[in-house]
DNA sequence: ATAAAATGCGAGCGATCGCTCGTGTTGCAA
DNA sequence: TTGCAACACGAGCGATCGCTCGCATTTTAT
């Protein structure tokens, strides 16, 4: 129908970041269905309208968000390729908790936003995709060191480590900052001793 | 002011169960917040009217679910009391998790409800009761194993492992019927490699 | 300089939801 | 049987929220 072409001027970008910060703010602070739309547009200092002039709805706005996390999860772990793969599990931990951990700590609505799993049905989409990318990290890591395991076991750890990352993270995220140390080295732990016997 | 006693027949309380399965099942398919009172009422066969003679408000009624789902937990776990704690560690883990995942299983909207971080500050007291309850088990039976181990070292770990099972349970309760005994072990192992180095 | 497009505003619409209230029905006690 | 309390109904109130729309202002293109 409409491509809905719109030459964005500098402002217009400048506007979208903002809402976007304020978005991660807003969600952050009270969750994704408590936050309104109208509060979202005040903490960025500009009317509903404004915000509709940029993201059509409320789902929109999280989409947004959720491509800025996967470009920063992409970035953070920077080139975790096959060859990566194949160090010594303990530095491969830290390779991989350390940026996971990074990226949520500076982006505390992120979790509160995408670790859930009741989700509305709205939310499924951009969910899955980051939920995706992770895996397919995690799935592609596990082939590396262990080519010899089924992928049906495969994709089982690999699940599993994401779901102990996203029981973890949450806590590290909202703990005091001078507990955090304490608390990463007890996600190493908790992934040592679980992946230590299937690739050690 | 008014205690407001209300002598209850015996079809009130029979209604009062009805209502909170129906809240179970509601809550467990949209969320908390997404569930309405209207659809819960009419989820149980009843009028809207009818669900506030027995709930002021929404918020009792997760509140009754909380004390349902501590009471099932309580008599589940059994006498989980110091003398098993000296079990080894397989079996100790073993009567942990076995009533833990079959009381999650059998009531599928209570981690839905309160296993979230997020959620609104009026379910923040049921939550922490549920909470509480499910720490103070875990940091016990650390107590008992490990007596020389400081307190706060202990309760990071019981705080670990309750998140541990957060992060896994709701993988079990919604992993298809004949994936979930491997899950189960996967739980188990991430649980044995996590407390294994500590009060093995 | 002028038109067109992009940006910005904010009152308020339409829909939803928690909850109420007036009224009628059922159960129990005397 | 009679009277009161508990139970039940459901239309709809009041408040909230996502989103719109008419209009004003700023920027860009010509």
């Amino acid at each position: 129908m409409e491509p809905k072409v719109v030459r964005r001027q500098a402002r217009g970008e400048r506007r979208m970041a903002e809402l976007q910060d304020a978005a991660a703010a807003v969600f952050a602070e009270v969750g994704y269905e408590a936050a309104t739309t109208n509060a979202i547009a005040a903490r960025a200092g500009v009317s509903p309208g404004t915000l509709y002039q940029f993201y059509g709805n409320k789902e929109a706005i999280a989409q947004a968000l959720a491509d800025r996390y996967l470009e920063q999860l992409r970035s953070a772990h920077g080139a975790l390729t096959p060859e990566l793969a194949h160090l010594p599990l303990d530095e491969l931990i830290d390779r991989m908790a350390g940026p996971m951990v990074a990226v949520n700590v500076a982006n505390p609505g992120f979790k509160a936003l995408f670790g859930r799993s009741d989700m509305p049905e709205q939310l499924a989409a951009p969910t899955r995709a980051v939920h995706a990318a992770v895996f397919g990290r995690i799935d592609a890591v596990l082939a590396a060191r262990r080519p010899d395991l089924p992928a049906a076991d495969r994709a089982r750890t690999a699940q599993v480590t994401m779901r102990l990352f996203g029981g973890l993270i949450p806590m590290i995220v909202s703990a005091e900052e001078g507990e955090r140390p304490a608390l990463v080295q007890e996600l190493k732990k908790v992934l040592r001793g679980y992946l230590g016997p299937i690739v050690g």
